[in-house]
DNA sequence: CTTGATGCAAAGGATTTGCACAAAT
DNA sequence: ATTTGTGCAAATCCTTTGCATCAAG
C-alpha cells in the first residue's frame, strides 16, 4: 500500500503536479479501495478530512490525465478505479443489476480471446483499435443465489 | 421506410401510447438515419417541424422503454438508435477518435466468439450475463487513410 | 517567495418536472 | 369527453469555473 502510494506520488511530482493534503488522500483514498467510485462517493469518504467537491473533480481530472485512475461510464454514471498498475487497453466489467457492484474480469484467458477479436476486427474492417471497453450486466453470483 | 414505421406505430400503440405528431415524426427520424443521434441532435433535426427539447426527451423515454431505441453511452454522451429490428442483447460499437463517427460491428463471426466468451464467463464466475455493451475507440480507416 | 492548489459561491450544460393548454382516441 | 401529450419556464443534478486565499516547493 504504501509502496503503490509511493509510486504514484512518485509519478505526480515527475509530471510536474505538486504532492498536496488532499491528493495524497485521493491517492490513498484510489489505493485502498477495490471498488469503483464516483466523484460523489469520493467526496464522501474523504470530506471529513477537509476537500471539497470541486478539489474531488479537479484532482480526479489530474490523476485521470496522469493515467493514475481510468474512468468507466455505465448507465450514465462515471466511475473511476486505479489504473496505473494495469495498463491495459482492455477493460472488462460486470455490473449487477440488482445490488449495483461491478467487478472487473481480470482473466488470462478471456482477454487473450478479446485481442483476437480486435486483430479481426481491424483486419476485416479496417479500423485501428486503440482501447476497448466491455460492460455486461446482469445478476451476480452472490444476488443469484440470494434472489 | 414506411413498412417499419408501421410496425413500430402498432407495438407503441399496442403498448398504450398514443401515436401523436411528435412521435411520428422521432420514429420517422429514427428509422431513416443511420447514425446513432444525441437527444440535441435529434431535436436539431425535428424543431423545424415543431417539436421542444422537453417532447424529444420525453419521447426517447418512451422509445427507450418500448424498445424502439436503444441507448449507447460515450465519453459521457448518450446517443440512440434503431434497436427494435435488432434486438440484440449484444452491441459491439467502434468511435472514432478522429472524426467522431460511430459504426457497428454487426458481425456474426465477430457475434459468435463473443458469445462464447459470455459463456466462458458465465461458467467461471457464476455471474448471469444479461447484455453486453463493447465499444472500441480508435481511428476509423477512412480517417487513417486520409489522416 | 512564487507558482500551483483550494474553497466558496456562482455559472454551465444536460435532463427533468409542474402546470396550464392542446391534441389524440 | 377523457385521457394523454406538449410547450414553456423553472427546477434539478452533475460538473466546471472565477476569484480571492492558502499551501507546497
Amino acid at each position: 500500500m504504501e509502496k503503490k502510494v509511493a509510486e504514484i506520488v512518485k509519478l505526480l511530482k515527475a509530471k510536474g503536479y505538486n504532492i498536496t493534503h488532499s491528493r495524497n488522500i485521493m491517492i490513498r483514498l484510489f489505493v485502498e479501495t477495490e471498488k469503483h467510485l464516483k466523484p460523489e462517493e469520493v467526496y464522501d469518504l474523504a470530506k471529513d478530512q477537509g476537500i471539497s467537491l470541486p478539489t474531488v473533480y479537479r484532482n480526479i481530472d489530474v490523476l485521470k490525465k496522469t493515467g493514475v485512475i481510468k474512468e468507466i461510464t455505465i448507465n450514465n454514471d462515471r466511475f473511476y478505479e486505479l489504473h496505473i498498475y494495469s495498463q491495459k487497453k482492455l477493460h472488462i466489467h460486470f455490473r449487477c443489476n440488482r445490488c449495483g457492484n461491478i467487478r472487473d474480469y481480470n482473466n488470462r484467458n478471456i482477454f487473450k480471446k478479446m485481442i483476437q477479436q480486435k486483430d479481426y476486427i481491424e483486419e476485416t474492417f479496417g479500423d485501428h483499435v486503440e482501447d476497448i471497453s466491455i460492460v455486461m450486466r446482469g445478476i451476480c453470483r452472490d444476488c443469484h443465489e440470494t434472489g
